[in-house]
DNA sequence: CCCAGCCTTGCGTGCCATAG
DNA sequence: CTATGGCACGCAAGGCTGGG
């Protein structure tokens, strides 16, 4: 059983901290080996190793016990040698990053959260040294997390995945002895602790109403080719990513091949890099989207405006990022009076009508480029039908 | 679990229209 | 002519979700 510092049910962080420090100290104690000792004049005495010495040690004093172990902990923590958990951490991660066992992607991600969770304000351990973080501290740690910082599954997750990684390479380096697996096998974490994003259906897709605003809204000035970027993600459910970085070559006569992606990572300096990468998300997502007559007419009005560039969506001779695309629905959205949604509804939006429209299963997977229809079926399909709509399906169900 | 995208928000800047 | 303010986009930073 794992003792935590509990009282009346709340961790009690103040006690883990001070715990994470008598640690320390009770470590650092029991190294010295020198004694200590109480002179005539009522002071406490003891040797500390000192090479400058000749004697290769020199006699501190103080006027208390405590005193003279505050003096020993100091002494011994400045020549620690051993490491921090955010020194395990980086080690850890650049020798994933030299091995090629993760992408520049994941090691931003890696880095933002390595801050959110263990460099947190109200229970940050990055700087303690990972051989004192023991079951109870570590339990303390992740519970205050899950409570204070208040995580989703999700977030949770991406802590764990951290929290794994750095232990067991710290035990590898036999930096600890704690065994991580099995701290993780006997950790109970109810499901109850963890916040609920919860979200409606109606803000997740439009409705067809909406999209009809959406389109009508844009038609009736003149469309700029962020706009019909906008339409071609209903018309096509392609992801922001893949429409932002489509080019002419990509689009045949019935269908738009699909190869490419907007990536981001940060480069050597810390800054944003955004590229182009040459293929999707995965590889289910290399597929040629089948696109109607009506998607091919917005395809030429399209054209009308960036006939030549490398890039279908440009502006000033760069490509449009992602971004443009979702903040400019946003807009609209508030234009036309619906609740704001980011482009990548209007995918889940065209899934959901592929579903609703008997589609073919193996159809739909193509389409959006998913290996697994459960993954549509998952993720992608809400209910965007209107009172009256759903009325109508119920009364002809039931009449049957 | 590992990976890679998407979402949201704040801020800076250039453009444009309008007020002063 | 200049100040001002809205708008749209780029850049950053950090959080959330999807995919295999």
């Amino acid at each position: 059983m794992l003792n935590i510092a509990i009282e009346n049910g709340i961790i009690n962080i103040d006690t883990i901290q001070k715990k994470i420090e008598m640690n320390e100290r009770k470590k650092f104690i029991e190294k010295h080996t020198y004694s200590i000792w109480q002179g005539k004049d009522g002071k406490f005495y003891t040797y500390l190793p000192d090479e400058d010495n000749k004697r290769g040690k020199r006699l501190v004093k103080r006027t208390s016990e405590k005193a003279i172990e505050d003096e020993i902990v100091k002494f011994y923590k400045a020549k620690e040698d051993e490491p921090t958990v955010i020194q395990v951490y980086s080690n850890w991660i650049s020798e994933k990053l030299e091995y090629g066992e993760i992408t520049r992607q994941t090691k931003d991600k890696y880095e933002t959260n390595f801050k959110r969770f263990f460099e947190n304000k109200y229970l940050p351990i990055a700087n303690r040294k990972i051989r004192y973080i023991d079951e109870e501290i570590l339990e303390s740690f992740i519970k205050t997390a899950i409570s204070k910082l208040e995580l989703t599954q999700k977030a949770y997750s991406d802590m764990r995945i951290l929290i794994n990684g750095i232990f067991k390479y710290a035990k590898k380096k036999h930096y600890t002895s704690l065994s991580i697996t099995s701290f993780m096998g006997d950790l109970e974490i109810s499901e109850k602790s963890f916040k609920k994003n919860h979200k409606s259906d109606c803000e997740l897709v439009f409705s067809k109403d909406e999209e009809l605003l959406i389109e009508r809204f844009v038609m009736e000035n003149e469309p700029t080719l962020i706009e019909l970027g906008i339409i071609l993600a209903f018309k096509t459910g392609l992801r922001v990513g893949e429409i932002s970085t489509l080019s002419w070559s990509d689009v045949g006569e019935n269908k738009i091949h699909i190869s490419k992606t907007e990536i981001r990572y940060r480069d050597d300096n810390g800054k944003y890099v955004f590229d182009v990468q040459n293929f999707p998300k995965s590889d289910a997502g290399f597929r040629d989207v089948i696109i109607t007559a009506d998607t091919k007419e917005l395809m030429r009005k399209i054209k009308m405006l960036n006939p030549f560039g490398q890039y279908i969506f440009m502006k000033n001779g760069k490509r449009i990022k992602g971004q443009a695309f979702t903040r400019r629905l946003y807009v609209i959205c508030d234009r036309i009076g619906i609740g704001e949604r980011s482009i990548h509804k209007a995918r889940k939006t065209y899934a959901t009508k592929l579903i609703d429209g008997n589609v073919p299963e193996s159809v739909i997977k193509t389409q959006m480029g998913h290996t697994d229809i459960r993954t549509t079926l998952d993720h992608y399909y809400f209910n965007n039908k209107t009172e009256s709509e759903m009325q109508e399906y119920i009364a002809k169900a039931l009449s049957m």
